[in-house]
DNA sequence: GCAAGGTTCTGGAACGGTCCAAAGAGGGGC
DNA sequence: GCCCCTCTTTGGACCGTTCCAGAACCTTGC
């Protein structure tokens, strides 16, 4: 009772394996009459090429590895999406494989990846271990998407440009008329992007002296103590931008507590466009991040290296753009 | 410049690649100082075992393929780690594939699992295609978690008890004190066992003709308008049981738009604990639906299956239990 | 010193595909 | 009718493991 194979297969039309073979991988070298009977038969029989065979033979898996280093990032979505996109259109299987799942269990998480011979690797989000991938990187073409990080050489990186949503944000800001405003940090090379960039826009703008900047921890209680903080002082902020989302609601909170309307009284700004942002009681103005075409990239990247492997390692930065929706208005 | 192989290690070890594999697979037969030339000589070599032959070999590949059919759903990633904790402790691995994505390319999403051969398979969230599921089932262990649905015979069923939940709810809110209690109802199985269980507990407290149920779309725009119609009536509940937390954040726009306060003046639960719900902005009563247990009882189930094949599906709800936050109340 | 019996090790046959060199079939030209 | 050439088809080697039967080596007992 053991799934058929492609012997069977030939048996059953009267053909040798090979031809069953080359019918399957869609040769045109094969006269219709017997093509038709291999389909025929492989059909009846409910074949399934057995993958482990197949890639045991071509010395190739045609699959990629995804590591995701925290399945409950909703962004990560929308990259996997653009990911699959075009590596399908390219022949090639995604195997997902959570680093936080088997972190815990104390092995290196890219290990079943490696065992299974995946052709290539995206690694998602922070990196687990940057030696370890440089080791890896030599054997097979690797992607970062997602990260901002110094990766080992011959990794390719593709990222949200953090610097240019921090600037649209705060330049939405200004353009507004707010003067003093307010920036809740966060930390990692992204937090320090967005830091920067908002100092540096605050700066080009002549305003270095307004900007505000407190550091929280990227959850919504930290941007809500912070935001508590700042809306206390005399000079206080006219607007918020904090690093993400989350901390965003966080700061939500605090204005609405301290008798604040949002953007009455108070603009504020998250980032990252979650669904959490979209919720309409929040209605959050945010940045975002162009998943789906930071995962194309990644996926494109990937197929290059795959037909010319080696050389530098590249990196592409995806425009984000701005949602404006219900926290941000003129100063009153 | 190919990966090495057992064979290399064999070598370099000087002896047969036969006593390599018995010493890579744990043998006790094994003279201690061949096991360490061995293991010494694999160190070196930097040898990783190649899953594919090993599965073609072994006939099994010691993995499951878990197919999901919503990546953004974070209830499922409590489900996972459950599932992953268990298969981990048997020696096996998890792959997953998300049904969604794969579905618009216009695949059976189980493909490429069954192509590789999985061990078994874990559903987790609402059937595909219950036909297709049938004929997998005859092959291999096949467990759905997380969905109530009919399924084929022989299929495993997992989920979280969606009346006991209901129940919870609708036992904390007359206990509170409420007596107009109104569903907001959302559609499928889940959708069809919480409403009768709220109806079955009104009436078992006698209070079968104050129970109102306006039926939802499971979305935040449908719980807001639903709610915008409960409260409008001249005889407005004191209380509103949402479907899922999403409904419920809608519900909770439409109270305050109202110019109601929650939860002096309404109170509002909603349903799977998910992180929106633990936003302290929002803060909602709600249920979770013990998705750790759910994985653990599904990888369970498959275990069990692994080690004696056949025999009928079994079904197995996991209890879940109320989370009170700040959205209830005693009614004013 | 040798047979019996246990322990340790080895060669070869799977597993289910792909690939390649070569065999077979068919057609055309002389 | 024969030779040559092209188009189809085939058998066998190979990919990297596991598994098994049997070989080689050690003890032990007499």
């Amino acid at each position: 009772m053991r799934p058929p194979t492609i012997r069977d297969v030939a048996e059953r039309a009267g053909v040798s394996k090979s031809l069953v073979s080359l019918v399957l991988r869609g040769s045109d070298q094969v006269r219709p009459e017997k093509r038709e009977a291999v389909l025929r038969a492989a059909q009846e029989l409910g074949y399934r090429p057995n993958a482990a065979a197949r890639s045991l033979s071509e010395q190739r898996t045609r699959t990629v590895g995804v590591l995701l280093n925290d399945l409950r990032n909703p962004w990560f979505v929308d990259l996997l999406d653009g990911l699959n996109s075009l590596l399908h259109a390219g022949g090639l299987q995604m195997l997902l494989a959570d680093a936080r799942l088997n972190r815990r269990i104390g092995q290196d998480p890219a290990d079943p990846l490696l065992d299974l011979r995946v052709d290539g690797l995206v690694v998602v989000g922070t990196l687990p271990d940057p030696a370890a991938l440089g080791a890896v990187a030599e054997r097979m073409p690797v992607v970062l998407a997602g990260a901002r990080e110094p990766v080992p050489a011959g990794v390719d990186q593709v990222a949200g440009d953090d610097e240019q949503g921090a600037r649209l944000v705060t330049e939405h800001l200004i353009g507004l008329g707010h003067r003093r405003i307010a920036h809740l940090a966060g930390y990692g090379a992204v937090g320090e992007l967005r830091r920067r960039s908002f100092e540096a826009t605050m700066r080009a703008h002549g305003l270095a002296d307004r900007a505000v900047v407190e550091t929280g921890d990227m959850t919504e209680e930290g941007g809500y103590r912070a935001t508590v903080r700042l809306l206390s002082r005399p000079d206080r902020p006219t607007a918020v931008f904090a690093v993400n989302d989350i901390t965003c609601v966080g700061a939500l909170s605090a204005a609405e507590e301290l008798g604040l309307r949002v953007p009455h009284d108070v603009s504020v700004v998250g980032y990252d466009n979650t669904s959490i942002s979209r919720l309409r009681h929040l209605w959050l103005t945010t940045v975002d991040n162009a998943g789906h075409e930071v995962g194309r990239r990644a996926a494109r990247f990937l197929l290059d290296r795959f037909e010319r492997p080696g050389g530098e390692g590249r990196i592409h930065l995806a425009a984000p753009t701005l949602e404006i929706r219900g926290t941000t208005g003129r100063p009153s």
